[in-house]
DNA sequence: TCGCGTCTCACCCGTTTTGGTGAAGCAAAG
DNA sequence: CTTTGCTTCACCAAAACGGGTGAGACGCGA
């Protein structure tokens, strides 16, 4: 069975390009050509293709609103964009709308079509530099507020991050309730906070199942 | 000039597999092998490898939080999990607490090999199932299933994620200190949480004192 | 050996948060 | 008009949190 594809992209000449990069390759198929978002909205979603490859600066609205819609329409199809935009808010906003693969306009025609593959077999493929900044996202920027937490303090701030009582983080690290309160009167000291949030904040994104806020120690190591 | 690369497995068997793969490669020596965090923490410093191999399961701590503290100790060099373990949140604290690539292990020597040049070189390089569950990170949740927040609702639940008390949410929004209680006290009913941290952790990524979560009315309007 | 820092625990206090119940005003929908 | 849902507010009570102080045990380095 062929994986089917579908092009969103203005410029007529990389347009053809792709095209041709595609049919080159027996197990895929281009079922699909647009040339901008409206366009893609309307005809997409009655063809169903298993990939589409998709431009971010489109004529009449952004690729990422167009990914988004049809992500909604289509959650099974993989969408891979495939733009000259390398720039992190660019990447990290296309992957929330639902892209699954970024690639950058100077990726050699093998790559493309492999891309394509890993896509649809729910891998994510990504150029080199968009991997780098993406993995950068997640980077905290060395915050060098004030005093460093020693190890059991930044363990007891994750599990704060974690949402557990007082009770349940002594529990956790069989030592008494007062302990934690200790150690947690220390933490805020030295973050300068007055509240479990406020501690969080300070530090990751999500605190989505807080990350570790690890500070170093200060001895030598 | 040769690739300086640190060890640190506590795996013996494993530890010597990694020497002697990266001792086929010309490029690459390794100069320094630790089989737990303490070790690491000590050695590694006064070294200073341009690689570092990291273990996440190691006997004494937790190699993410080894991770970040050699992170902060050696900010340029480039730190590359090496694991068994490939659950997202394993990945994601590891890329919060510094790391650069995240490699399974089942990965074959030769891709380790180009996996070390790729980090050092300011690559991200990570296996296919790491790339793809990093990139699920970015898909908006697929919520949970409880009833939506009102705008009201949604309004307070920013205010909280920003760590003010309820009287100074109540002072923000002219409303009475009880009122904001019920507000709180619905939020948690529909998101079945019982403490401020734990309704935040179901709050999309990235919100930190952003806008109001954009979460849908229940009514067409 | 001494000092320092960490980790542990205890007790004091007041504030904040959480849980439950009830209810009034208001606007939109049926 | 009646029902439904959102917003507003009140009262009672318990649990959790935040701040301060003091202190013993341990390990490490000077």
């Amino acid at each position: 069975m062929q994986i089917k594809v579908a092009i969103v992209e203005d410029n007529a000449g990389l347009c053809e390009e792709l095209q041709h990069v595609l049919a080159s390759a027996a197990d895929l198929v281009c079922v699909c050509v647009c040339c901008n978002a409206e366009d893609a909205l309307h005809a997409i979603p009655k063809i169903s293709p298993d990939v589409i490859i998709m431009d971010i600066r489109l004529p009449d609205a952004s690729g990422i609103e167009c990914t988004s819609r049809l992500k909604r329409l289509l959650p099974e199809a993989q969408i891979l964009m495939f733009t000259i935009q390398d720039d992190t808010e660019k990447i990290v906003k296309a992957l929330e709308a639902g892209a699954s693969g970024y690639l950058l306009k100077d990726t050699a025609p093998a790559e493309i079509i492999a891309a394509v593959r890993d896509v649809h077999n729910h891998g994510a493929p990504m150029s080199r530099d968009v991997a780098r900044k993406l993995v950068a996202t997640f980077h905290h920027p060395a915050r060098d507020t004030g005093e460093p937490l020693t190890l059991r303090e930044s363990e007891i701030l994750g599990l704060l991050g974690e949402g557990l009582l007082y009770k349940e983080i002594g529990d956790r690290l069989t030592i008494k309730l007062d302990t934690v309160r200790t150690h947690v009167k220390n933490i805020y000291r030295k973050l300068h906070v007055r509240s479990r949030t406020q501690a969080l904040m300070n530090k990751p994104r999500g605190a989505q199942g807080g990350p570790p806020a690890p500070l170093r120690q200060n001895r030598e190591w």
